[in-house]
DNA sequence: GAGTATACTGTACAGATGTTCAGCTGTCAA
DNA sequence: TTGACAGCTGAACATCTGTACAGTATACTC
């Protein structure tokens, strides 16, 4: 068995989340038979049972709608790998040391999150611990925020990448600081912030 | 018709509300009569219609199952409730223009989001288009970020709550905005932000 | 051509489910 | 005592709902 869904099962699933999403109760299997074409209830059943099967629904059996959406379909959970100095911080070691939950909407497999450490960018609103939403990237365009790594020291840093006349380099957003020039390596694009007043 | 709910209501809801979390599935008349000890399903119904009246459940005639928690129940999701001016903008009316899931941790029911419109607070980071997390208050301290309302026009906009000598004022981060020292309300405490980089 | 798997259809049915209705019980104020 | 009201009961009902079963159609393989 493929672990894929078919079009048809997409469109089921897609109806089933929006009925939980939206409405707050999971449609009936002959709600879900209108919906998508299917006209036979025994049909919806046969189809929820495979979507079942590849892990994209729970079924409570013999429940009128007891359809509901696995773990994790909320708000996704990226990991929290440490501290990013933005001024001269460290990736610290890639310990996990907690989870945020995002908007699964901008959230992709493989996100995680970085605490903000200094004061180099504050000047397009980066602030000291801040959380940085990273999607893992090894290029990046002339202007993005990106996560670089020094070779030498494995230091992680939230800067600007920017091309200057032939080469790349790391650029702060705070006049006391200056770029990185030495060679670096891009491991992430910034795509999101989540602050907190506590 | 008091707003609050009697212990057994309260009971009720907290059955419903525990379906719906841990099972994804609201429950029946009948569950939650075996639940609560209420034999009759009429009762349950009778019950449902004081909570519902109440505000705290939403209920679809003749569907089976038809409870879903209202909205703001769900700490995670906040509604998108219009634009604020970070400038000189403006609270739009409050049509819902959207949801955004945050952390359940940092979030409370009630909580909204606001999308930040000007560069007057630039200065703490708080940029235009930023979604802002508000939590509903009609107080707050010297020095807090807060949403504030004119009285004449309703206007609101993310400032700094500041006291100046014996009377009160809005603030910007941003110096060219001067303060707001006409009477003014504050409804809300800047509780969190969320940014997208597209 | 035979066999098999997938994706359905149509029907039937037992049980679940929301709702209605008539009536009961206790409390509280007039 | 009376009346109003909230809370509850029990029975009945029409409909909804998940499931089972017996088929059909198509595509593919052997």
């Amino acid at each position: 068995m493929s672990t894929e869904l078919t079009p048809l099962q997409q469109r089921v699933l897609d109806f089933i989340t929006e009925c939980i999403q939206d409405r707050g109760v999971p449609p009936t299997v002959r709600e879900i038979g209108k919906r998508c074409k299917i006209n036979a209830p025994s049909s919806v059943a046969y189809h929820i049972k495979q979507i079942e099967a590849k892990g994209f629904l729970k079924h409570e059996d013999a429940i009128s709608r007891g359809l509901s959406l696995p773990e994790g379909s909320d708000p996704a959970r990226l990991p929290i790998l440490g501290r990013v100095g933005a001024g001269n911080g460290i990736i610290a070691q890639e310990d996990i040391e907690g989870h945020l939950r995002v908007d699964p909407e901008s959230a992709k497999r493989g996100d995680f999150v970085l605490r903000v450490r200094g004061d180099s960018m504050t000047g397009v609103g980066i602030l000291e611990g801040d959380f940085i939403q990273v999607r893992p990237a090894e290029t990046a365009r002339d202007g993005q925020l990106v996560i670089g790594v020094t070779e030498e020291d494995a230091e992680g840093v939230v800067k600007r990448l920017k091309k200057r006349g032939s080469s790349w380099q790391l650029e702060s957003e705070n006049p006391n600081y200056s770029p990185i020039t030495k060679e670096f390596r891009v491991v992430g694009l910034v795509i999101g912030l989540i602050r907190n007043y506590s």
